[in-house]
DNA sequence: AAAGGAACCAACCGCATTTTG
DNA sequence: CCAAAATGCGGTTGGTTCCTT
């Protein structure tokens, strides 16, 4: 009984992977495909677990996928993002193309998580810490220390090289749609500095302003593609629900970013997971749902 | 130059969910 | 419908590199 061990450990490599690996594996794989991790060890020749070639795969071998440094556009969408799903790092990685959700998680945990604290602002929540920091002083000292740490990195002090990050510190979260229609209005301001002129606010053509019809979601008109449109469908399925079959997607497209660039989301095929995760989002966060 | 600490990131682990027979 | 297998996901760990003192 019970659930049998993903590989027989006494017989695989862990641990770092070796050139002869890599390469073994994106020979099989562009042979044969990705899928049937559980067999590709085998007929692949390697002595590595099938998740461990998955997660070779999809965060390292994978030839779409970007590297290098994070650009100060896909800080804040990955902040806006996350203020979305929470640590749902499979569906952010999904809206931003080339990254994946380790690649994410872990600059998430080292980089963005410490800018929200040096803005005052809680990464978990997204809202100011002031209100929360009055019951956690711990947290409080946590914040004037990264607020340290980005003034003198502002300073100058910052050495250069891979710490890409340092820079990004000035940048403003643009956060106008979200609170807007649920927190209220006596919340703390959400950032020590006042916020810019709308001019520089505009700093990214995103549009958080999400609307759910009850029509299907339709691709911009500039879309060109003759493929059907991906999006994450979500469809009101069960019979408790509404009537109304909603649809939303949350792609980069449909919230505004790069209008006319092809959906890529995949949500034409979301998976039941999504689609509750969806259903739960929409409940939790009522003010997505429609204006 | 060396030591200690911090930061970074690839990889692992365990659990949840989905698929398959 | 059920159980087992396969896959996917998120949290965590550990090794390496960089920075500061």
């Amino acid at each position: 009984m019970g659930r049998s061990p993903c590989c027989e450990q006494a017989h695989t490599n862990k641990g770092a992977w070796t050139k002869e690996e890599d390469q073994r594996l994106i020979a099989y794989i562009k042979a044969h495909g990705e899928g049937c991790w559980r067999s590709l060890p085998k007929a692949a020749g390697l002595l590595r677990c099938g998740k461990s070639c998955r997660l070779r795969w999809i965060n390292y071998l994978r030839p779409d996928l970007k590297r290098g440094n994070f650009t100060e556009e896909e800080d804040e969408l990955i902040i806006k993002f996350h203020e979305l799903f929470g640590n749902k790092w499979s569906l952010i990685a999904g809206r931003l193309p080339g990254r994946t959700d380790n690649e994410i998680k872990n600059y998430w945990n080292t980089h963005i998580k410490r800018k929200l604290l040096a803005r005052g602002i809680d990464p978990q929540t997204h809202r100011p810490l002031a209100a929360a920091a009055a019951g956690a002083p711990g947290q409080q000292q946590q914040q004037q220390h990264y607020q340290l740490e980005a003034q003198k990195r502002h300073a100058g002090g910052a050495a250069p090289g891979h710490h890409h990050q340092h820079q990004q510190d000035r940048f403003e979260v643009i956060s106008d749609s979200p609170e807007a229609c649920s927190r209220s209005s006596d919340d703390e301001p959400r950032s020590a500095t006042p916020p810019p002129p709308p001019a520089q606010r505009r700093h990214l053509d995103i549009d958080l302003n999400l609307s759910i019809s009850l029509a299907p979601y339709q691709p911009p008109e500039e879309s060109t593609s003759s493929k059907p449109p991906k999006q994450e469908a979500v469809a009101a399925t069960t019979a408790g629900q509404n009537n109304a079959t909603a649809a939303v997607c949350l792609c980069l497209n449909s919230l505004g970013y790069r209008p006319g660039v092809e959906c890529v989301c995949g949500g034409g095929a979301a998976s039941r997971q999504q689609e509750q995760w969806a259903r739960n989002f929409l409940q939790a966060a009522p003010c997505y749902r429609g204006q």
